[in-house]
DNA sequence: TAGTGGTCTAGACCACTTA
DNA sequence: AAGTGGTCTAGACCACTAC
């Protein structure tokens, strides 16, 4: 025989399966493009509709397919960029792809949360929801949490309702000059609301940035944003230093 | 009754099951701690195993357990940070957290990083393969794509074998003047190798990190970094500015 | 050898979309 | 109403680890 292999790694079978379909979608298959149902696959591929399930799975987290219910599996498009670099805080409805559909409410963030802002335990902040659009689509939901001190100058007067309210607040943080940032990522898993808004089923997969803002020495804003893991591909462009040919690039 | 919810929400028993979990996780178990089996689990819980498994599987994408054949499912702890800052190629062997076990080999790369790489299709480019590591655990494992041209002086005489040439291939690159960088976070699912090297299994989830280095107005190395996913948080530290009050910032 | 998690099966029913 | 993907079950066997 051809001593290939030693057959010693029996390859599970949705294993072999994915990597079939992901080089039959490379040949056979346009972006947009519907499969046959997960019944009919299964049947043709002679495995239960389970394994040919876990295959497909994959191929979603990998952001190669796209599956809603009662309507189909589909071939996704490549995962759009998304930048990740700012230097100052968005401004809602302002330009291309950006924030959209604020909403603020006041609430004690979690523990966690807490911490990153050095604010006191049980102290309430300024928790604003933003919704991120890109091509028409909700790529990422935000919650951005404003201790009262980042705002001193927020109208009292007004005890507006949640979009103006978010306004204000954001208004007031543009204000302060920003003196850095801090961020991170990690993966993460959809809660409930943020499922909803992103178009997606509970514990989709995301990846959460996190990021502080600081200004005159504290923590004036903490950031906890989830990007859609299977559509996005988060970019930080802007590490491009003033290059000696002349003219300072930078990326975007 | 109480009207609290219209109960229209049936929610699945695995979504409820992960929730429980997750309490128990904070209330009940300490890091280290292994949990029972999965088949006294589900029977504890009154489910059938597989369902089970799918709230494990989601705690375990959030980081939250750790589970390895033959051995069980403990309690995880805290996703370790690594930094994914770099002004310069890390120094395999050099400090604290960093990369190791260098391999070299020349070869072809795929269609995207040649793209990426502004190479002739074909064209062969030096391939160092590196291992990060962090508390003694294999975080990630990269690939470093490198165009002759960007290590014009390396050394035709030795032909080394994997290691040595991994170095003399990283020594070239240090010195040419980095003239920035691009990077990109997607999730992705381990392969056969990279799970193998951060000891997971194929599929695992992972964060890729893509970065572009550009020297001299060309792109002179392309780095592709698969980090474990359920253990790592990427973090990007080094966008504090030095500015007193009001100085100029970079960025628009 | 015993016990663990990983894979796989063949069904059933449910929630959702579209027509 | 028909068709899709999502959830769930109750088994079975396999691969791996540790004793």
């Amino acid at each position: 025989m051809g001593t290939t292999q030693l057959e010693s790694v029996p390859e599970p079978k949705y294993w072999h399966l994915k990597t079939v379909l992901a080089e039959a979608l490379d040949t056979d298959f346009t972006v947009g493009e519907i499969l046959p149902n997960e019944r009919d696959l299964a049947a043709r591929f002679g495995v239960a509709r389970a394994t040919l399930r876990q295959a497909l799975e994959q191929l979603e987290l990998e952001g190669r397919l796209q599956r809603r219910r009662g309507v189909g599996t589909t071939v996704a498009p490549p995962r759009v960029g998304v930048d990740v670099t700012t230097s100052r805080q968005d401004w809602p409805g302002t330009g291309h792809d950006a924030w959209q559909a604020a909403e603020c409410t006041v609430a004690v963030p979690s523990a966690a949360v807490g911490r990153l802002l050095d604010t006191e335990t049980d102290e309430a902040v300024h928790t604003v929801r933003r919704l991120r659009m890109s091509h028409g689509q909700p790529v990422a939901a935000e919650l951005l949490y404003v201790p009262s001190a980042s705002v001193p100058d927020l109208p009292v007067i007004e005890a507006p309702s949640g979009p103006a309210l978010a306004r204000s607040v954001l208004r007031e943080l543009q204000r302060l000059d920003l003196a850095g940032q801090d961020r991170a990522v990690e993966l993460g898993s959809a809660g409930a609301v943020d499922a909803k808004e992103l178009d997606r089923l509970p514990g989709a997969p995301v990846l959460v940035v996190t990021t502080r803002y600081f200004s005159e020495g504290r923590t004036a804003a903490v950031s906890v944003a989830t990007y859609r893991a299977d559509t996005c591909r988060l970019t930080f462009g802007g590490d491009v230093e003033i290059s000696h040919h002349g003219q300072e690039r930078r990326a975007s």
